[in-house]
Formats: C-alpha cells, sequence, structure tokens
DNA sequence: TTCATTTCTGCATACGTATGCAGAAAATAT
DNA sequence: ATATTTTCTGCATACGTATGCAGAAATGAA
C-alpha cells in the first residue's frame, strides 16, 4: 500500500502510454494539450504523484540539495536554514539536512549525501577535509561555502565582506574616541574569525590605540567568560569588538554582572544582527549580514552550476551594514 | 562522471555477481566471508557507495525522515533538530528537512515527502488539516506529533506533560504566597498553550487566587507586549506564568524597562528552559521539557512502525521538572 | 568414502520513471 | 486533394539495486 498510484495505473485510467504520463510530469517534453488533459484528470482522480526515486534513477540527479550546519545553537543559523528551505523550494528543491559537531567536514559526514545523489551542497560553519574536497570535484557537485570561505581556489564561498565591514567599525570606534579597543575572536580557525580581525587590526595600525586580542570559541559563555576574565584582570578597554553577537551577549551580561556601564564606561558592538540582539535588554549595536542577499546568492549560483557544471571558484562577498544601538 | 561506480563495476573486480556485492550491503543477507572480504576491498577501491535511489525504488521505503517545522526562531526547536538529526543517523536515517509557515499543516507543505516516499515524519510544531490526516493513514507513513498533541486519536504524539507541569508550577507559586496570577498564553489553538493553561486554572481552582489569561503567539516580542500592556492597564499580577520561555524573557524584558523588581514585586516562570533561561540577565525559572528522552521516544516509536506497521495512536507524555532561578 | 543437509551464489527479473527511435497523427503548404 | 513538415505517441529499453529460485559449493553425518 506505501506506494499507491504509478504512471502507469494513471496511463491505464486515461487511455495513454506510460511514456506519456511521464512526458506531463517532465518539463519541456512535448505532450498534446488533450493528453495533458486526460492524463492530469486522471492523476488527479487517482492522487498520483511521480516517484522521485525513479526519476532520480534515471536522471541520475536528485532534487535534493544537502545542508550541512554546525552552530545550531547560534540564532544565526536557524534564520539561515529556514531563508534557505524557503528558497530552495521555490526552486522545486528540498533539503537534506546534516548537522555535524567538526569544525572540519569529514567524509562520514557527507558520504550520506553523495549516497542519495545531492543536487548540491550548502556547508554554512565549516570547512573541508582534504578527502572531502576531492570528493566534490571527482563527482562535480556544486558546493557552496557559507558564511566561511576556502583559500585553496576550489569552490564558491558566501560571506559577508568581513574585512570591510571590519575597518568601518574600527573607523567608527575611533571617530568616536575610543583608543584602546580588544578584538574577541571566535574559533580562530573559521576564515569568518580571521578575516574579522584582520580588517579591524588594519584600521586600527598607525593609529596610537592600543589593541589585544582575545580568543573565544562563538558562544554565549565563551564570551560571558573571556569578558569576565579580562575584567578581572583589569583589562577593561573602551571598546569591544566581538567577533559575532551571540558571543557579544555574553561580554555585555559579564559586563552587568560587574557592575559595569555601557556605553559610558566600555562599549560592545557585535556581528550578525540575529533578532536578539535588537531586545531592549541588549540593545546590541552590531553589524548586520545580509543574509536574505547571501543565501538568494548561494541559490543562485547552485542553480546556475546545476544548469550547467562549471566548478566555478570565487569567494562572494556581500556588504552589510552597521546597526547603531545603545552599546555604543 | 556523476553516479561513479555501481555494484556492477565492483563486482567486476571483485569477480562475483552483482547480486553478491548488493547482499554485503544489504543487512541480513547470506554471504560468506571471504566473498565479503572481496567485495569490500574491491568497493574500497573504487569507492563505492550503494545508490539510495535505486535501493529505494526496490525497497518502496527510504532510509529518510521528513522533519516538518514552524517555530524556527524559538532556540527549543533548532535544539530538537539537532537531537533528531543526531539520533536517527546512528539508525542510518536521514532527515529531510521541511519549514512550513502553517499552523496547521497543509497538503502542499508534505506532499514533498510523499514524493520521496520517507520512512516517517515528525512534526514538530503544527497540527494536521484533515487531507494530510488521511494521506498519513492511507499510505500507512508513521507520523509522531512533537510537542502537540492532537484529539483524533489517530497518530502518536510525544509531549512533556504539559497538564502535570503546569499544575506543579500553580502548586510551588502558591506555595511562595502569590495571590494574583496571570498566564500568558502561547498561539491559542496549540494543544500546547491549552493544556499548560488547563493544569494552571486547574490547580487553582477553588482557592482564592485572582486569575486571570492574556493570550499571545509564543514569539518575543508578543510576550514583552502583551506584559507592557498589562503594566500599562496596572494589572500587575504576584507571578506570571508564560506558555514558553521565549515569551517569558520578553515579559522580563518589559518588567525591567518599567523598573519592576524580579522577584520581589512580582515573579516569572517560563517553559521549555531554553538555553538562554539560563543566562546570568535572565535566570529564570521555568520549566524543563525532557527534550532528549522526548526525542528518544519519538525515535523508538518510528523505528518499531518501521519494523512492522501498527498504526498505534497515543499521546504519550513525558514529565520534566521545575527549574527555580531567580525569577521567583 | 558417500549421502544429506546447509550455506552460498548467479541468473533473471522487478521496482517506477525517462528517453531515443520510429511510426502515427496533426498541421501546414502546395 | 496530395505532399511535406511538424508535433505527438507508444514501444522498448535503461537506470542501479534487491530478491525468489535453482543449482553449486561447502559442511556435516554416517
Amino acid at each position: 500500500m506505501k506506494q499507491g498510484v504509478t504512471a502507469k495505473d494513471v496511463a491505464k485510467l486515461a487511455g495513454v502510454s506510460q511514456s506519456s504520463v511521464s512526458r506531463v510530469y517532465f518539463e519541456g517534453a512535448s505532450v498534446s494539450a488533450k493528453t495533458k488533459e486526460k492524463v492530469l484528470a486522471a492523476a488527479e482522480e487517482l492522487g498520483y504523484r511521480p516517484n522521485e526515486f525513479a526519476r532520480s534513477l534515471i536522471t541520475n540527479q536528485s532534487k535534493i540539495i544537502g545542508l550541512v550546519m554546525k552552530g545550531v545553537q547560534n540564532p544565526f543559523y536557524p534564520q539561515v536554514l529556514k531563508l534557505f528551505t524557503t528558497s530552495l523550494k521555490k526552486h522545486g528543491y528540498s533539503v537534506l539536512f546534516v548537522y555535524t559537531n567538526n569544525d572540519e567536514i569529514q567524509k562520514e559526514d557527507i558520504e550520506i549525501l553523495f549516497n542519495y545523489n545531492v543536487a548540491g551542497v550548502v556547508i554554512t560553519d565549516a570547512s573541508l577535509s582534504l578527502s572531502v574536497t576531492e570528493d566534490f570535484i571527482k563527482y562535480q557537485i556544486p558546493l557552496v561555502l557559507f558564511n566561511r570561505k576556502i583559500d585553496n581556489n576550489k569552490f564558491y564561498s558566501v560571506c559577508c565582506n568581513n574585512y570591510e565591514a571590519s575597518k568601518r567599525i574600527a573607523e567608527y570606534l575611533l571617530s568616536i574616541g575610543c583608543t584602546k579597543m580588544i578584538y574577541i575572536s571566535g574559533n580562530e580557525n573559521t576564515s569568518t574569525s580571521r578575516e574579522r580581525e584582520r580588517g579591524f587590526s588594519a584600521m586600527l595600525q598607525g593609529s596610537k590605540v592600543h589593541y589585544q586580542k582575545y580568543s573565544s570559541d562563538y558562544t554565549y559563555e565563551g564570551g560571558y567568560n573571556i569578558a569576565c576574565e579580562i575584567i578581572e584582570e583589569k583589562q577593561l578597554p573602551d571598546a569591544f569588538f566581538v567577533a559575532n553577537d551571540i558571543m557579544a551577549l555574553g561580554v555585555v551580561d559579564a559586563l552587568k554582572d560587574h557592575q559595569i556601564a555601557i556605553p559610558n564606561e566600555t562599549k560592545v558592538i557585535g556581528f550578525d544582527n540575529i533578532e536578539m540582539a535588537a531586545w531592549p535588554t541588549y540593545n546590541l549595536t552590531t553589524w548586520e549580514q545580509p543574509i536574505t542577499e547571501m543565501v538568494e546568492e548561494t541559490v543562485k549560483y547552485l542553480l546556475n552550476e546545476l544548469e550547467e557544471y562549471s566548478g566555478e571558484a570565487k569567494n562572494l562577498e556581500i556588504d552589510g551594514s552597521l546597526i547603531l544601538r545603545k552599546t555604543t
């Protein structure tokens, strides 16, 4: 009972061949209006839907995009997931979701995607191990790194322009008179965190600003703890630039817990503009990632590659904008 | 180049038949150790992986579970997504993710799941339209409603024991001397919110407590706004019981913005125990949903049904526990 | 050793769809 | 009207795997 009606059943009822039924559901195939009508009527009556497996077996390509995600706890990514699912659905694609614990994607994380002949893959916050890299190229499966880039010039990536954004942030902090600044990084082996630091420090270069970097891990607790350390070491700066919002919220809370007034005694800027940054308790100044546009660009690239594989490698960087709130 | 090696290629290299290759990868089939070894060696050399589509076409059942989710913004659900993906992967299943906007799942939301012959479906925070109900039964596809229940006695659901939990919450608030209480509901057409109210008010019944219900929508803004209204109407209670944490955080922030001291002037209890509830700024007293156990039970049911379909319908309710923090 | 039993293997076919090909039907031209 | 082109259709086959069946190989019993 599982697989109910097949194209054959529909064909019989409509009085046509199975091929004709197939052609009705295959975009671009040539069918007469009359046949189409008959088939659709029969299909409706029987409740027919083409079997995607059989279809993929023939075409050797599925309508599935693999989405690999790590930082599910950071509200930024569920938002990304939502946008991807919605956008891909519009184009007839579905999302096979893969959660990973690894910063660097391993073969076992994604072999399932290959087994399902996914049409393409998006990896949102992780990089690639070498063997995985090879597989993507070998099987010519379009891949986009989202919010991470990779320096091997073999894949397409879509990020916010982290370098420029961070320069603008530094510029802004200088303009309001900060002279002692701290950058709190995320995982240091992520391109995102490194780029943000690079832009930030580049802009401070040559100025008389006292600048220090501390390392953390992109989590709220990470931000909270490192801020506590800094406070206890009496290293309080004029301003914190924190590599993402969720850590920044941790920093803000640590400061509050130590009765340090924001923005009077010190300032905090985050990155991402997650929903919570706008909440009244936080009111966090931050950089807005152009997330909708980033997703659209990713989908656009994927669809192009599916149309005709080029293997184009490029780091697409999209601007964003500074959102001024009450922590600066 | 897309689909590289097939079982036939492996067979040739290993000097056996395609059937034997198939049997090596099919659990429970009978193959000699020698053949198995030869096949695995050849497969390793060629990089063979069985094509899931062809496989599903034969068995008429995929290793895919459809996961339908609505409230992606509420941190509770990404956590659920993570746990499901992890648990299902252990059992060899993958997750086809579907995002929906609808409180009530429509045919178009999930027809894709049927096209892919999903082995089972989990719907996390939505109910079902009638036609969808029928399809699940007709095609005998196991379905679990997660964190929602449905009163038609046709499906399995897994929830926290919302009724008992809410009674316990009321009991606790009574025990600390609250005499004026407000319940803030989520979407009122969700079983979850209704059950929580039912338990809460049942326990207050007969006591001299002044009790009122206000309606909201399970979002932070919803909680924030309704709390502002309540404050402006000078209806401030001794305690708020809020149908979920994310709204409760909104309530807390609204109270803070009005300089109302928590827990001295009023108290707040949420529901879910999302990560943020433990953050120092909030320190929210809440009810912990036994989320890991809920997910495990869901997976267990699905696997049983896949073993042998029973269509068992039941509302499984699992306890949880009161987490006391600083808002009470 | 020989025979009975069990375990394994290859053959052939099936799953539901897409598609090249050749011929039928329809449309257009003459 | 016929001839020519175009559009459509059915037939047959292919995709990569699983599986019933019958026979081969291995094992155990005597």
